[in-house]
DNA sequence: CGGCGCACTGTTAACGCAAACATTCCCGGG
DNA sequence: CCCGGGAATGTTTGCGTTAACAGTGCGCCG
């Protein structure tokens, strides 16, 4: 800066008035600093600014298993929106769910330049086993801390109990679920959902069987399923282990939806080319994060007090081919 | 930092060493000292800190369209190989694949507090359109800042010539390809291998249908593969669009493999859950994304000059079920 | 019993920037 | 012709941290 201030013949003050484009300055003198600055290759430190203002301009993002198809769409959703705001994103990815790594990957963003932390899926972890500094600006996403925090997510109950109602308004007697981790709350709320619909329905809950989120334990998962001539529609909690479910239901013979109907949850991208075509729980992932953005910096900039709001994000039934009633029992 | 000094009665000085775990402090003095940071919740500032050495434990990452499988898979490795030297990512996403989005993006990164920097898949962007600051370290991947920076990618030419080398070792006489867009400097790669891989084999290229990665391009385009009964072999750019293929072939009622063999690329979580699972070209991401950041870090912290680096992560084909002998014609 | 050295702790200054305050200069009105 | 006032620019100071240097006090050796 110096160095600038010293080439356009000005002092450094005015070098910090061009670089923050303030009005004061005769465009002269502007010109002669930014031709300076160009000529140096100079660019403010925002190590510096941040040092002064106390602000970063940067968001914290803690999420497990990025490369999972919800996680990388939230995480896409909230960059974006973040960028608009002129903010820019920090990921930590959490190796596992357990809560040491969680409050080890939260200590470590907390402790960087961050003006606000948005939590995605902490799994195991607890409000209570995270030492989060005082005054940090969270916001989450389907983790435990609903209800500690601002949150803002997609609506689990209602998409499972949507899921189900279409499968027995088909006319299926009984709904089976191949459920996500027992550690992850979205898994949760969708098969409790899932087993209250039912109930509503005075149908009995099947034994769950359960998978992990990937396609490869929706294969697993769905052998047991496939081979159980009983089943005749299955709501799973995501489309990945739809897709294997489908492929277990392939090799076993099953028509599908002849003779097993299928819903999955997420819709993801895939879900339309899969075969047959997926009928599945539609969610807007890039409105949660706009909505998880929006939050978060209400907090940051206008210090609100957002402690008991609680967003839930609709979400929508896509009706494709994998759905039908089921054949007529003789 | 004052507050703990004074409530700890010790100086700033000695609370520095403390925080940083130097040896030369007296372990009841460095008792009390923690105490009264915890008591306090202080954590050291990193601002204050980068300012002071000019370094920031911060890597900045461009990529496009950060959902999609093979940047969010390499965005995971590369967070996951940054956290294990200690370092953070901040993530920035490229709106479009034109050079002003590209180079806004990259302006905006770059004066961050940044060390260094990845680029992943900067599609139209040149290294000139680009004002890259001098002496931030840079990596590449699949860009065309491939030459002019250390680069790392997988192996797409190897790629493509194994997929059609397998399909015409299979017997195939030719093989069609469904193409990334033009835009994409692996697609390009992988459409060119192709070209040659035929050429070597005395078959002439047929002409490209392409998609734009998406599985729902995958399905456009491979309707036009699926109505056309010459077609008994295609090497599709990715899997993703190879699920749409292979859903336009069901939807033709062409049998695969039986009718058409299908290979696609990149291995994604679905691949082996497709109907029939499906052969592809497996990429190693997360290795890439190791040798990204170990390549980024060299320069950072050795001050490597590592231009003219570039590495090339082995590919190996996946067979699963989708490709097949041609039926023999009569 | 005096001094020397070591272990520990304190003081000062600088990192780059920008707010607050100070200064300079020029213009127009009285 | 002088002075008030505003626009343009400069000077000072402090943000939180740590390296470098400067004490301080204690034990041990001669």
């Amino acid at each position: 800066m110096m160095d600038v201030a010293a080439l356009a013949g000005v002092s450094a003050q005015t070098v910090s008035r061009v670089a923050r484009g303030e009005a004061t300055v005769r465009p002269g003198t502007a010109r002669r600093v930014r031709d300076a600055m160009e000529q140096l290759g100079y660019s403010p430190s925002r190590a510096a600014r941040a040092l002064r203002y106390g602000q970063f301009g940067t968001v914290g993002m803690v999420a497990h298993r990025l490369a999972r198809t919800g996680e990388s769409r939230t995480v896409e959703a909230v960059v974006e929106a973040a960028q608009a705001e002129g903010y820019t994103v920090t990921l930590v990815d959490v190796a596992s769910p357990e809560p040491d790594d969680v409050s080890a990957a939260v200590a470590r963003l907390s402790h960087q330049d961050i003006d606000g932390l948005i939590i995605v899926r902490a799994e195991t972890a607890t409000p209570d086993t995270l030492a989060l500094p005082a005054h940090l600006p969270v916001v989450v996403s389907d983790s435990r801390f609903v209800g500690h925090h601002p949150a803002v997510g997609a609506d689990q109950t209602g998409g499972a109990r949507t899921a189900v109602g279409h499968l027995l308004g088909l006319g299926h007697a009984c709904v089976h679920h191949l459920a996500g981790p027992e550690d992850s709350t979205p898994a949760r709320q969708r098969e409790e959902s899932w087993r209250k619909a039912l109930a509503e329905a005075g149908a009995t809950a099947p034994e769950v069987v359960r998978g992990d989120w990937s396609a490869a334990s929706g294969y697993d998962a769905g052998r047991a399923l496939a081979a159980d001539p009983r089943v005749t529609a299955v709501f799973a909690a995501n489309d990945e282990m739809a897709a294997g479910l489908i492929r277990a239901l392939h090799e076993a013979g099953r028509a599908i939806p002849g003779d097993v109907s299928v819903v999955g949850f997420d819709d993801i991208d895939l879900s339309a080319q899969l075969w047959p075509p997926l009928t599945t729980i539609e969610q807007d992932f890039a409105e949660i994060g706009r909505r998880l953005v929006n939050l978060l910096l209400r907090q940051v900039r206008d210090a609100e007090d957002l402690a008991d709001t609680h967003e839930v994000v609709p979400v929508r039934l896509v009706e494709r081919s994998s759905t039908a009633p089921p054949r007529s029992t003789p």
